[in-house]
DNA sequence: TCCCAGGACCCCC
DNA sequence: GGGGGTCATGGG
């Protein structure tokens, strides 16, 4: 008996679905053509250099949940991926050295050098001025404890479907179903001996319904992180071009987002991606622990709305960056895996849990 | 086995 | 408007 193909038309190995009709075993048509090719991989040669970082901290900045695509390796230099350019960082008193996949980095601000996207990036000319009253111990303390920390510039698209996955997830498994979107959807990039993989494009991963996301055991992220692409690239008209779209743009697709209902775009989310990629440093997600910290250290309860209003009303123009430190150092205080205790974490020679190119 | 994770969404009062 | 239930996965 012969044996019957799974499936009859552009079915694709890698993606594991039919990109023609999205079938995950079969889709039984016959005029579709070859698969597409996936495998666009270009390799680099290292960029080195430094940049200065006064008043910076590295590790509070890449590794305080904030970023998913960041990770410190065994050799102590921290590895990401950031605007489809690979890194790796590490900080040496108050420099950064730097090896870069590219010289030019291109981002919605324009396109830019390597050093000077990373001090735009790591916002290293930018040091949060706060105000914090004697009176309120438990900032002063948190504040004191992550000097340095920043507030990256996080592409937004990247950002949306981040933190969209994020909900109700622990954070590693997070960064997980971050690396096997780059994996299976991103752009290769071979450097220093390891290939990594860009964030995919939105018209790209708009391309796979929530089924799929499904079939690969995404939950019930699957079906908003479907709509959010789709909305997203219907929302750029076919523009694939990053720099294209300025942040007054990006500001105004991710309100949309948020008012649309099954986008995953709710209260918290939108919060973090204004946040972490929009420049709003005023913005307060409230998640878990932000919920149970304003409960123990300031006796404030009630639902998400309230305590994001209460915080936000609080902090002023600087809420985002007092809600983080609050957020980090309650997290250091009580959770109980030394991968999400950042200053602990940060002063041992500990591996991150998931690295980018995994 | 149970509880929890950087919640969103819908129903119901 | 807010309080509760439900959604689905993996780790401790």
């Amino acid at each position: 008996m012969d044996e019957v193909p799974r499936c009859f038309g552009r079915y694709n190995e890698t993606l594991e679905v039919c990109e023609v009709c999205y079938a995950l075993e079969g889709c039984h048509r016959q005029r579709c053509g070859p698969p597409r090719e996936v495998e666009e991989v270009v390799s680099a040669d290292p960029v080195e250099g430094e940049v200065e970082g006064e008043r910076f901290h590295l590790g509070y900045t890449l590794g305080s949940g904030q970023l998913f695509r960041w990770g410190r390796d065994e050799d102590g230099w921290w590895k990401g991926i950031a605007y489809g350019t690979a890194f790796h960082l590490r900080q040496d008193g108050e420099r950064v050295r730097f090896r870069a996949s590219a010289r030019t980095v291109g981002t919605y601000a324009g396109r830019m050098q390597v050093g000077t996207f990373l001090r735009w990036y790591l916002r290293l000319d930018e040091p949060p001025i706060l105000r914090v009253p004697r009176a309120d111990r438990h900032l002063r303390r948190a504040r004191d404890r992550l000097k340095g920390f920043r507030f990256a510039r996080q592409a937004p698209f990247e950002c949306v479907i981040s933190y969209v996955l994020s909900v109700q997830e622990h954070m590693s498994l997070t960064k997980r179903r971050i690396n096997f979107l780059a994996r299976i959807l991103g752009r290769g990039i071979d450097f220093m001996g390891v290939r990594y993989r860009q964030f995919p494009e939105p018209d790209v991963l708009a391309g796979l319904n929530g089924r799929y996301f499904r079939h690969h055991k995404f939950g019930w992220r699957s079906e908003p992180m479907a709509n959010s692409a789709r909305f997203v690239t219907e929302q750029l008209e076919g523009s694939t071009d990053v720099m294209a779209v300025d942040l007054e743009s990006w500001r105004a697709i991710v309100d949309g987002l948020g008012e649309l209902a099954g986008t995953g775009v709710g209260l918290k989310v939108h919060k973090c991606i204004a946040l972490f990629s929009l420049d709003r440093l005023d913005a307060v997600p409230v998640d878990t622990w932000v919920k149970k910290m304003a409960r123990d250290w300031y006796g404030i309860q009630g639902s998400d709305a309230k305590v994001c209003a209460w915080a936000e009303a609080r902090g002023g123009k600087w809420a985002g960056y007092k809600n983080e430190y609050l957020f980090v150092y309650y997290r250091e205080l009580n959770a109980p895996s030394i991968q999400d205790r950042i200053i602990s974490f940060c002063v041992s020679d500990v591996p991150s849990d998931v690295l980018p190119f995994e």
